[in-house]
DNA sequence: TGCACTTTGGCAACAGCGTTGCGAAAGTGG
DNA sequence: CCACTTTCGCAACGCTGTTGCCAAAGTGCA
């Protein structure tokens, strides 16, 4: 109830409930499982045992899904010795969502529909440097398309885009490299010249909540290594951005006592150590200083697995992932606690898990995966 | 509704609500109101209008804590030009826990009152090498007492412990230095022993907990050093255990890589370098690197304040202040950004604030705050 | 002093939520 | 063919917050 609560007063954890929040929470409950479940569908019991409400109250519920579209049957169950299942699932096509990606040099955009599903996929070339006008131009003319195309069930657009930035406002702040972006209302800009809700947020907390969304649960990190270093953090489910967007500020963790500067002014950063190894082709080095804050950011939220990411790692993951997981593994042993390494693997969604994240940036709130 | 739901299918976030779960999440909804207004009150039309319901509901549901003696009227209000408002507050003696430190070395307790008051303290030497039986006698002495004290009203005990140490079962895992601890189960043993509820949580934890309820609003961290370094966070106002009540290793943080060996293990940890510091009388220095420390955590977690504690801090205040506050304050003048400093402040509580962070775990609930 | 007005807050009726009681539908298995 | 199991909806119900309304208790002006 949560989402419904930060809706209705801004301030969160304070608000209180009522019957249309109650309902809606658990509609969204509902659908969260149905689209979990995916083709193989799900029984109205067995989302009576996964909610802890009666099958009686799951009835209702999904007959109004049913009603509003969202919902459908699809077959049965064999039985298993009384009347057998019907099998619901979630109507993909009841809703859609552009996701784009706004990197510095390129543009991806993907039309989603409620499964998650790529529907469409378009790639443009764009230069963060070459003005407001410029750029939003071609985000208008790629998004548009895909806006088009997801006609009536088109939910909006969401955006990741290099931080630091507001997601509140979806206002961009000073991204490194482009000062003359500090303070442009992405969000407003959008919305207004292409005419649907638009949600902006940093690149690395999209491609976490689509890894969320995607089925990764409980906590974990994703860690972006491009043009820059970041990282996405997902507790308990929800992505954590901090009041100000300013979480998983990542690249910039200090982990060498008056090291080697760094361009943003401080010393010993993992972005600087890191690049510069990654410079010279010592990704080993690279690695074991990702490593060593994974280990650190591991250690300080107790978080269950470390997904590596960004073009970087795209380009030579073995490595990253091989180097990252050994220092995790040597921490892990050192406690000799009773817990499990903390995993590390590759992000799924190969190029495009930006997007698509940025497309759950609509649809997740749906499902009750509040955005805050 | 969170906490309903956590209690009601165990899987956070997955749990239905019903009627019932409603009724006592706007309960404690307006309990944790109250509870703030402190002595001043409150009048039920301002409860309406920062729960978002509606005064109807709000008189509804103040007539049931009346009913039960949770709340009370306390006089009216000055008239604004009608009928002059009731002011309503909570009374604290309808519910009381007591909260327990278990240090190293010494025992505190205190018995506290739904208010937060300290209404009875104790203090006594332990060693935690003495063993179980003996360390455990001293606790039940200390805690028997002011759980009588409590009466009826008692809601149960909380102890505050050095981790690592599982929350969920109340399970202590390696403390440092005392590895007979390892998998002794406090909570059970002490429950059994008193004949009340247990809750059992790392020191740090029950310290944020303490500050949150009592006033920290947002995010933050504590930061505890005294025989070791830890964190307690608080984020969006609940505190962040993690899965395996992890959370909160701040002290093996590594700042320095290949940096001089910890005793746990790695190099270049804050902990070991922070107490080398300590230990030459170099407090500037000890303080340099908690504040690099304390900047990579506010980075990484966005957070609104850093709150020093514990017994070396206590001891000398104003260096260690002073000095996290510095390299705060450069670390945000130089990200350029719009966010101004991280604040640094005294942990308030004096040498008391574990034990009644403690006593929260078990009073918190009652106001919605969830333990998990 | 009296009357209009504002503000507080409870009573009563209401709509809507999940729950309970129960029965129909649709299978299996002897 | 019949007993049994399992699924699942209809109907009545209890309880939630909401709405409509009115009494109570002040202020302020004539």
């Amino acid at each position: 109830m949560d989402g419904v609560n930060r809706t209705r007063s801004g301030r969160p954890g304070v608000a209180g409930a009522n019957l249309p929040a109650m309902r809606s929470h658990n509609a969204a409950l509902v659908l969260d499982l149905l689209r979990t479940a995916g083709e193989g569908g799900i029984s109205r019991l067995e989302l009576a045992e996964r909610t802890g409400l009666t099958p009686q109250a799951v009835s209702k519920i999904t007959a109004r899904l049913r009603e509003e579209g969202l919902a459908g049957e699809a077959g049965r169950r064999a039985s298993t010795g009384g009347k057998p299942a019907t099998v619901l699932r979630l109507v993909p096509d009841a809703g859609h969502a552009v996701g784009i990606q706004l990197d510095r040099d390129e543009l991806r955009a993907v039309l989603v529909d409620l499964d998650g599903t790529v529907v469409a996929a378009r790639r443009a070339e764009v230069d963060l440097g070459a003005g407001a006008e410029a750029v939003l131009g071609a985000v208008v003319d790629v998004a548009g398309e895909l806006v088009e195309r997801g006609g009536d069930s088109l939910l909006g657009v969401g955006v990741g885009a290099p931080g630091p930035l507001d997601h509140t406002h979806g206002v961009l702040h000073r991204v490194t490299g482009f000062p003359e972006w500090d303070g442009f209302p992405l969000r407003d800009a959008l919305a207004e010249r292409l005419g649907v809700p638009v949600v902006v947020d940093k690149d690395s907390n999209a491609a976490a909540l689509g890894l969320a969304v995607g089925g990764e649960g409980g906590s974990f990190a994703c860690l972006l290594l491009g043009t820059g270093l970041g990282a996405g953090l997902v507790i308990g489910g929800t992505v954590h951005r901090g009041a100000r967007t300013g979480a998983g500020e990542f690249g910039h963790q200090v982990v060498q006592l008056d090291g080697p500067p760094c361009h943003c002014g401080d010393r010993g950063c993992i972005e600087a150590l890191c690049l510069a190894a990654v410079a010279r082709g010592d990704l080993a080095e690279a690695a074991r200083v990702l490593g060593v804050g994974a280990a650190n950011l591991a250690g300080l939220l107790d978080i269950d697995l470390v997904l590596l990411g960004g073009r970087t790692i795209a380009a030579a993951p073995e490595p990253f992932v091989r180097g990252v997981a050994a220092v995790l593994d040597a921490h892990t042993r050192r406690e000799g606690s009773l817990r499990t390494t903390v995993p590390v693997r590759l992000a799924p969604g190969g190029g495009q898990g930006v997007a698509e994240g940025a497309a759950q940036l609509l649809l997740a709130p749906l499902f009750g995966r509040a955005d805050g």
